[in-house]
DNA sequence: TCCCATTTCGGAACCGGTTCCATGGCATGC
DNA sequence: GCATGCCATGGAACCGGTTCCGAAATGGGA
């Protein structure tokens, strides 16, 4: 009944009595099974009783064990979270939208940050082969097919979001509708050269969003009738600094630079416009820009971007996951997502006829002009 | 032997085997004891036994289930992490870094999003009372004086980041040093009315750095022999939003506002600067900023910032807590963290003794104009 | 050949809740 | 008064690994 001895260093046993729900039934003078009832919110439970019960569990300050309780139950009411690497924003907000959901329903939140395929096998075969989460929620990942096999027949729930698989409950966008919306975007303000900014990570462990976002701005291309330059098409790591590097080159060509410039991601954006300036080209008149993702820092930076639902991206992934693990099928088995275009000053410029006030060209080291819609911001 | 029957709506019973350790024991012809210590790399096995076992756990695929061998170890092999406001990347940063070093250790990273005072309160108990982990990182968080009472009396092993407490181990920077080094670096280039602008949520249920770096301005102010001026002075929700209109009031102080102002994070930097430019305030040379915490935005808008280790932290926050459930004593119980200024454009300028090509200033509605040491970033 | 130390192994007891079945008490209906 | 049914309850069996003790096998030395 909870008495565990323990020689040390061969002096003296001692005793360390824990106080488990036998020893709560004793001294409440019921059965385990009542004390159990009560913990478990039972309503077969006289109310003097589990009033009993519950003073008893207080004056001994008993706390039930987790894992006792997984044991006999079958289930951790835990879920993993399997995330590609976790600094990205975007891929952060999604899983704040995860965490929040899981949490109100009472389940525990097991991240696993990915960010190579070693550590990615690693996590999958300790979450599938040690039996210590009840699902796994799988964000902006591709997991490899072999894995995928094997968490089918072993029927574990899974989950993606940012990415879809046949037979598991997914949200996710249409990458190559949003590439195209953007290309068109800038199609529309009258430009025929515009350039593609891209990511080459998905060839790692990710989902291909940027690869995917290509092809859209490919088929925007073709659909206005222009010939794909490759010269404007370049891939790099998912950072700034490289964007830079890719975008500087394209200016270096002259007259036919790019006069507009679509980047798969808000933070390659960025190191467009980084790039823009070193060469002394204002935009959007010498070039256009438009991102993708609506982070933070295009609003701050008055980036024009695609708009994805991303905290609600994670938000449904994770309430599918609940419906999936309290036995509730969840109904629109996969779900797409709605994008559209967030039109800012990196494309659209000032707009003459916005009668609100509008910030005035600054000098200076820092120019960090923003236009924004209104007052709103300091008011 | 893991036979469970059930009877589904009062069909047929439904046998579902289990694969336990007995079944691989039988099977291949061991004690269960053998297969446990195997499964645990105990070097107290045969070599040809070993591989018996092993193939045999192949070949019925066997999966142990974690939560039992968590019962008779009596340890989860997880840890909590509370973590106020995730979304914030300076508490991001540091979530990653615990993670990781959790992760290298075999231990789960159970994560619990803090967003309010109820939540805090319900993570807590979770936490505390159902015996879920093993034990608790809180990151930027103050937990209530009660539950650290009780913490301590039932020996759960706590580890703070970004934080510090008597008597637990923590990792912590001098955020009243960081103040003072701040507005010192602004004093240093002359400014005599620093203005201070910071954000009033720790009210709430996080840490007062944005108080302690206030602290640390006015004895930079004191130092200086400065009296300082309360209408300088303001605070407000941690948005850069917020910093905006707090910022945009101090400028229309007339010939009275501050020129140069100390923001007590990065974000709040962001708003000051957006500020500035509303009113065709250049900068620095109208108003010189300053802001915290060194986050990739105060980079790409090269925004002077106090730099303190925050995936460091998180590292060395987690790093003690697996030092202490192994049970070894993690030496310098508390450990304070450097802080450094980074002096960039939003308060030095251009500096014309840079030999290095400087971007030229550029119109347009946009003009991040970002003063880049060097030519690495286009290389 | 016998003795003792070492290595390897089997398996019962155990970890601490959960669940299900048997039981007892009480009210209702005939 | 007795059969019936429901509610509340006790407690044994069970979940599936871990651990420890005792024992068997092995090997080396006298």
């Amino acid at each position: 009944m909870g008495i565990r001895c323990r020689i040390l260093w061969g002096e003296v046993a001692v005793r360390k009595p824990t106080i488990g729900i036998a020893t709560v039934a004793a001294e409440a003078g019921v059965g385990v099974g009542t004390v159990s009832r009560v913990l478990n919110g039972s309503n077969q439970v006289n109310e003097a009783t589990r009033i009993r019960v519950l003073s008893t569990i207080e004056r001994l300050d008993y706390r039930p064990l987790r894992s006792a309780s997984s044991l006999s139950k079958g289930r951790t009411d835990a879920v993993g979270i399997l995330v590609s690497v976790i600094t990205r924003p975007s891929v952060m907000a999604r899983l704040v939208g995860v965490i929040d959901v899981l949490s109100d329903a009472g389940l525990d939140a097991v991240v696993f940050n990915v960010e190579n395929r070693a550590q990615f096998e690693r996590h999958l075969s300790s979450i599938i082969d040690q039996r210590r989460v009840d699902g796994i929620i799988s964000i902006s990942l591709r997991i490899p097919e072999e894995r995928v096999t094997r968490i089918r027949k072993l029927g574990i729930p899974l989950v993606l979001v940012d990415n879809s698989l046949p037979n598991f409950p997914c949200v996710y966008i249409d990458d190559v509708a949003g590439g195209n919306m953007a290309t068109k975007h800038l199609l529309s303000l009258g430009h025929r050269r515009v350039g593609f900014i891209g990511d080459n990570e998905h060839t790692a462990l990710g989902k291909s969003s940027s690869e995917d976002r290509y092809v859209g701005y490919l088929m925007a291309l073709e659909a206005a009738g222009i010939e794909p330059d490759f010269d404007l098409v370049a891939r790099g790591p998912h950072t700034s600094e490289a964007a830079a590097a890719l975008t500087s080159a394209q200016f270096e060509l002259g007259q036919h630079r790019p006069t507009a410039i679509f980047a798969s991601s808000d933070t390659l954006a960025v190191g467009v416009i980084k790039a823009a300036q070193h060469h002394g080209l204002k935009i959007p008149d010498d070039c256009a820009v438009i991102g993708f993702d609506n982070l933070d820092i295009s609003s701050i930076l008055d980036i024009s971007t695609v708009n994805q639902p991303l905290l609600e991206s994670g938000i449904k992934g994770a309430s599918k996951m609940v419906s999936l693990l309290n036995g509730e099928i969840a109904k629109p088995h996969r779900e797409e997502l709605p994008l559209d275009v967030v039109p800012r000053g990196s494309s659209l410029g000032i707009q003459r006829n916005n009668s609100t006030k509008l910030y005035g060209v600054v000098e200076g080291p820092i120019g960090l002009q923003i236009l924004q819609r209104g007052e709103e911001l300091v008011s």
